[in-house]
RNA sequence: GCGCCCGUAGCUCAGCCGGACAGAGCAGGGGACUUCUAAUCCUCAGGUCGCAGGUUCGAAUCCUGCCGGGCGCGCCA
């Protein structure tokens, strides 16, 4: 019997044979895809497919008549030697109920793949060159928990990309260039003043927070008082420093806050390849309309497919030409850029980068941005929409005993990622925030999160691999999974339940990556740390016939496999002990 | 007003590219530690899948319309 039957996908192709010999597949009709799932009740057997319910229409026949001969076909050929029986059932399933041998079949087949089980699930063809954009907060602040969960599941995701076959370069965007920028400077530069004892006052729209006061310190300890006769002179209004000056004070707060994003990213082990500062894009090249650098570029790019216009002395970019709903400035009338001329450059530069596809991960808040930005991506070179996926996150609710709490940067009333991290730890809260789809609100009690964090679902599933970890440190010497030869004793019921969720995690990494839903591996995880909580409370692991304990122990080391890839997919440790 | 997301057990949410009597965690009731880690296991209780139509052999899932909540609709980012 070739190794190949020995996984869902294996066995769905071999009876995807069997259902192509009976009923001959019509090249002109895209059928829809059979499939092989593994049901929940035990009796619609083992594993369990609709193959004659999807093919009964094109096959004109009567879905069970269809299902009995595709078993009775299957069963004469590659079933024979590892099912027992088969069943047609409610109205046309073809249940099968699977042979000891192929539950022997299936662990050698994890034994043999180790750390690789689940790599590379994507076909060749269909693995791409990717760049995710996630995160790319303004350098204007610290980062809040609604970024944490952006950055938790940018994260997940790109793991899980690149896991199933992609190359994956993971990049932050940094906002440096805007009005945004502007305000940071000169609320810093307020900040700088105030500890030299000058009476210079933050902007009305600047930022308030208090974490200025801290940045203004270290700017103090960093250029001492070079700025302070420039300050003195305006005192205390910033708004009308000399450029040069808050341009500096602006630099250096950037770069200290991006220095501040690194370490508190790395700490929640969210590691980024690129940083792609907004203000590079204006850097160098030929001027267009002026302005230089691949925003030049863009412009002339635009201009060249005649879709730029000049209305009440601003530049207009006419996205109504590719379904957005209004045309969008591009050139302010002052002669500042807006944005999004930024991002359509930067938008520009990934394409020449040569990536062919982008994912981009915003959150629900920029949603109505969506439809200009494909517009723009739309018109430039190679005109193709496709490659570009804008996902967009819903937002965080901070609650605080159940009562809703607005947190805003520029009030300084926020909650950072370090706080949380402070709080619960790493691998409570990165797997608390890909337990739910990126879809939904999530509503995050802080204090509850604190009062509850020992009792993470997290735990839960880091007991079952350090509760395998001291299980297999206990195996006498010789006792353990010998190599890859797996004996052929009797698979109990809970070896076998255990088996088929094993089974499962291809497919759920398969549909984590194409739906973009890390959460799916989370939900496994739970589900396989059951699984397996079940088994050690029925079986001795460590026992007295030699067969048993190798078959078993070698179960419980391509569990812990199974746990440390997946947990290790979502940025969480797997622990040899707890 | 228009657009996007959501509405499933007391709470937080899976399931949603159609499939067999709707699942998990937490909270609640009752049990199990001379045994490889009890951060565990077993068990009970708990639901008009927001409402109403439609498509289908089959709808929590697809379509339409309502209702409720979130977020947007700048020459801000």
């Amino acid at each position: 019997m070739s190794e190949a039957l020995y996984d869902l996908s294996g066995l769905a192709a071999s009876l995807q044979a069997a259902l192509d010999e009976e009923v001959p597949p019509d090249a002109g009709v895209d059928a829809p895809a059979m499939e092989l799932t593994v049901p929940t009740r035990p009796e619609h057997g083992d594993v369990t497919t609709n193959a004659a319910l999807v093919a009964a229409r094109r096959a004109g026949r009567a879905p069970r008549d269809l299902a009995a001969a595709v078993g009775a076909r299957w069963m004469a050929g590659p079933g024979a030697g590892v099912c027992d029986r088969y069943e047609v059932a409610g109205p046309g399933f073809l249940n099968l109920f699977l042979a000891d041998s192929w539950y022997r079949g299936a662990l050698q087949r994890l034994l043999v793949e180790g750390g690789e089980y689940g790599r590379d699930v994507l076909p060749v063809a269909r693995r791409l060159k990717m760049n995710v954009e996630f995160v790319s907060v303004n350098p204007t602040g610290p980062l809040h928990v609604g970024h944490a969960r952006y950055a938790s599941y940018g994260d997940a995701l790109c793991r899980i990309l690149a896991f199933a076959g992609h190359e994956v370069t993971r990049e932050f965007y940094v906002n440096d260039h805007g009005t945004q920028m502007l305000r940071f400077g000169q609320s810093l530069a307020a900040r700088y003043g105030q500890r030299l004892g000058l009476d210079t006052r933050v902007p009305d729209d600047g930022y308030q927070g208090e974490y200025l006061l801290d940045l203004a310190d270290e700017l103090i300890a960093a250029v001492g008082d070079r700025y302070r006769e420039a300050l003195a002179a305006v005192a205390p209004d910033v708004t009308t420093l000399p450029p040069d000056v808050t341009g500096e004070i602006r630099v250096w707060g950037r770069d200290s806050i991006l220095a501040r994003f690194r370490a508190t990213l790395e700490r929640l082990r969210v590691p980024f390849d690129v940083w792609t500062p907004e203000s590079t894009l204006y850097e160098g090249g030929r001027e267009h309309r002026g302005f230089g650098g691949e925003v030049g570029q863009s412009l002339a790019d635009l201009d060249g497919e005649r879709l730029l216009y000049e209305d009440g002395g601003a530049v207009w970019l006419s996205t109504t030409r590719y379904g957005d709903d209004k045309d969008r400035v591009l050139i302010r009338q002052t002669g500042d850029p807006t944005y999004f001329l930024s991002d359509i450059a930067y938008h520009r530069d990934k394409m020449e980068r040569g990536f062919e596809h982008m994912i981009d991960i915003w959150g629900a808040d920029h949603h109505g941005y969506v439809p200009r930005m494909k517009a723009a991506f739309t018109a430039l070179p190679p005109h193709d929409p496709d490659k570009l996926e804008l996902i967009i996150g819903q937002l965080v609710n901070l609650l605080e005993s159940g009562e809703t709490r607005r947190m805003s940067k520029r009030r300084g009333d926020i909650v950072t990622v370090d706080d949380l991290v402070d709080a619960i730890g790493v691998d409570a809260a990165r797997f608390l925030l890909v337990g739910r789809s990126h879809d939904t609100t999530l509503d995050l009690d802080i204090d509850l999160a604190v009062q509850q964090s020992s009792q993470n679902p997290v735990y839960y599933v880091q007991y079952a691999h350090a509760r395998i970890c001291s299980i297999l440190r206990n195996l006498p010497p010789g006792a353990g999974p010998a190599g890859e030869a797996v004996p052929a004793v009797v698979v109990g019921p809970y070896e076998r339940a255990l088996l088929r969720t094993l089974a499962r995690f291809p497919e759920v990494l398969l549909g984590a990556a194409e739906q973009r839903a890390p959460h799916r591996v989370h939900n496994y995880l739970g589900e396989l740390a059951a699984e397996f909580h079940v088994f050690y409370r029925h079986c001795r692991v460590l026992s007295d016939a030699a067969d048993v304990t190798a078959f078993r122990s070698g179960l419980c080391a391509a569990v812990r496999t199974t746990l440390a890839t997946g947990l290790g997919l979502l940025g969480v440790a797997a622990p040899d002990s707890m």
